[in-house]
DNA sequence: GCCTCTCCTATCGCTTATCGATATGAGAGT
DNA sequence: ACTCTCATATCGATAAGCGATAGGAGAGGC
């Protein structure tokens, strides 16, 4: 049983939604999404990471070496000021299209 | 940094829920997704024909040549039945994701 | 007849996201 | 010592969607 795929574009939202509830490591945000979304997202580290890198490039997260709860060597990353706008703006573009597919698979 | 306007595998589900009124032809598809989504997705033809020669190359649309409304030559497409099965499972598929990030963006 | 507009299909090149596999390192447990 | 687990990282492949562009053919004005 594969594990349902990502649609593309969705994981950026879940990263910043996932950090808006407070820092977390890389395999910390991973176990958080799965979590929020009941077991219906599983992010493998071949796309968490480049994502956590991109978003951080683009000025949306912030990171500093740490500690984790195991005592392992962590990056953890925080939610930036235009991390936060761009969470507000990708949850309302989601809602507008999620509202408009619903809409058009009902008719 | 472009806004895609689509999320990705989104497109497919749109073309076969369009189809499944009824058989249009390419530009027609294209006017019946405005119609259905309320304007909320415009679907240029650099997306829409590659999508239906990957569609009928999968199974899921027929194709033949005829004449518009307008008298032009028109290839009109179909679902099959395999693409009647596609449409159920890429509705249901959409339902369970559209309700898994519904549920991480209240939280 | 001729010109232009619109309709209709098609393809090329580019960008970008995601995924599977793989690598590396270090603390934890035995 | 050895292995298990945690944790980050990267590479190559895949694929979708998009902008631009092209071309053919009927429609309608003149």
């Amino acid at each position: 049983m594969k594990k349902t795929n990502l649609l593309q574009g969705t994981l950026d939202l879940l990263i910043l939604k996932a950090l808006s509830m407070g820092p977390l490591h890389g395999l910390g945000v991973s176990l958080r999404i799965r979590q929020i979304t009941n077991g219906a997202f599983e992010v493998g580290p071949g796309s968490l990471f480049p994502a956590l890198h991109r978003m951080e490039e683009a000025g949306w997260l912030s990171s500093e070496w740490g500690e984790s709860e195991n005592n392992r060597r962590a990056k953890f990353y925080q939610l930036t000021k235009p991390g936060r706008r761009q969470l507000e703006t990708e949850a309302k573009h989601w809602t507008l299209i999620s509202l408009a597919i619903a809409g058009a698979l009902k008719a």
